[in-house]
DNA sequence: CGGTTATTTTAGGCAAGGCTAAAAAAATAT
DNA sequence: ATATTTTTTTAGCCTTGCCTAAAATAACCG
């Protein structure tokens, strides 16, 4: 059995690597809030276990063994996102602290009971893909709202669930996935960018924008 | 945050202590699966915590604050485990199992929806009594039916959860709590009993009628 | 290219919670 | 009452995963 630290240095490491960043050392400490030296120690207990591959000073690399446990991992993580939501009432920005104590002690007959429960869901309360049982993930979207242009308009489609307060303001506002929206107006120098969804307008930091993941309709909707 | 070992160790002890039996070193390391020396490792720890009294070389008592955190260790457990019975269709023998990790993770908050969901039981799926938030308990059933003589008759009430193959066993034969019988048979020398639940007829082992806890119904019937 | 800076790794420690072996205390038996 | 056995405690060590400080390596800059 891995422990838990094991599971969450894969899963972070996961992370990084679908972001498309290189997997450092310090960006690794960084996202698993430790000091250089405690990520050091981890990336050659886990290239012992061949979970991953480490080039010294380089950077490190998931093995195929590595990467079917951070899905694994983020697959039950997901799951009981949606459950906590849809089964019991969990406010969005609730679900991502509670799952990511379940995720680790769940068993695989939890996971396939709640995933039935659910109807074979495909995607966590944020639009998150959930990874099927053999560790396949469908594409996540990668379109960011901060990146669209007064005129077009288009479909959240996730929200990062880095923290609680920021999905508790999307949410009291109606920027949840699925919604529909169309930019107004999007401020130089970094400014703020402003949307409309139904007959609401909303004005967004461009920071807080960069969270939201959009799907955009093609042009000319008139 | 108390640690899992710690609320492990005060459950075993609770339950020592409701069994009667006085908390000695050697009766806990042995409920625990540890060596002698770490139960006294342990100890001294709690000790120092204040969640129960040492008396060296006699034994142990749960302080009050100590007896709380069990029960809401107990809680937790017994929740889970209704909750995995009667929502995600567990069998009565997997319940135990998924709740001893589950127990020690989940919040408040989980713990008090899927109380609300349950429609706020007061016994889990072995009829034991759930404790309330307060840390309140009813009593428990004390009469075993390996106690009982030929011509009595009663209701299974609780049958202890230590191992699964034994549920399956009670299970598939109907020998659930609630479950009313007349004892027909009980062989001398600490032989099997024979009892009788609607038109069926079961024989069942002294050692194994002594896990199931029964309410004896006023003698009589006729 | 050589010097400075930043990153990574090594070295040595600490806290939890296990272990075994030995010592101390209590219980039991003669 | 003493001797033996059992139980408990102490002492010392191990593993995991974290830490800080120092050393090694790589990257950058003039």
């Amino acid at each position: 059995m891995l422990s838990e630290a094991v599971e969450d240095y894969l899963k972070a490491i996961y992370k990084l690597e679908e972001a498309g960043r290189p997997v450092t050392t310090s960006a690794l400490a960084e996202a698993m809030d430790v000091a250089a030296a405690s990520a050091t120690g981890m990336v050659k207990k886990l290239a012992g276990l061949r979970l991953l591959r480490h080039n010294p000073y380089q950077g490190v690399t998931l093995t195929r063994a590595g990467r079917k446990v951070a899905l694994e991992v983020i697959r039950h993580h997901r799951l009981v996102e949606l459950y906590l939501a849809e089964v019991l009432g969990y406010t969005w920005d609730k679900v991502h602290e509670e799952a990511e104590r379940l995720e680790h002690v769940i068993s695989e007959e939890f996971e396939e009971k709640i995933f039935e429960a659910l109807g074979r869901p495909t995607r966590d309360p944020h639009g998150e893909p959930i990874p099927d049982k053999d560790g396949r993930l469908a594409a996540g979207i990668q379109a960011r709202l901060s990146d669209m242009e007064p005129g077009e308009s288009g479909v959240i489609r996730q929200v990062s669930d880095s923290t609680a307060e920021m999905l508790r303001y999307l949410g009291t506002r109606g920027l949840v996935p699925d919604t529909a929206f169309e930019v107004l107006d999007k401020a130089p120098f970094n400014g703020p960018i402003t949307l409309k969804t139904g007959e609401t307008s909303h004005v967004l930091g461009r920071d807080l924008a960069a969270h939201i993941r959009v799907e955009t309709r093609a042009e000319g909707g008139a």
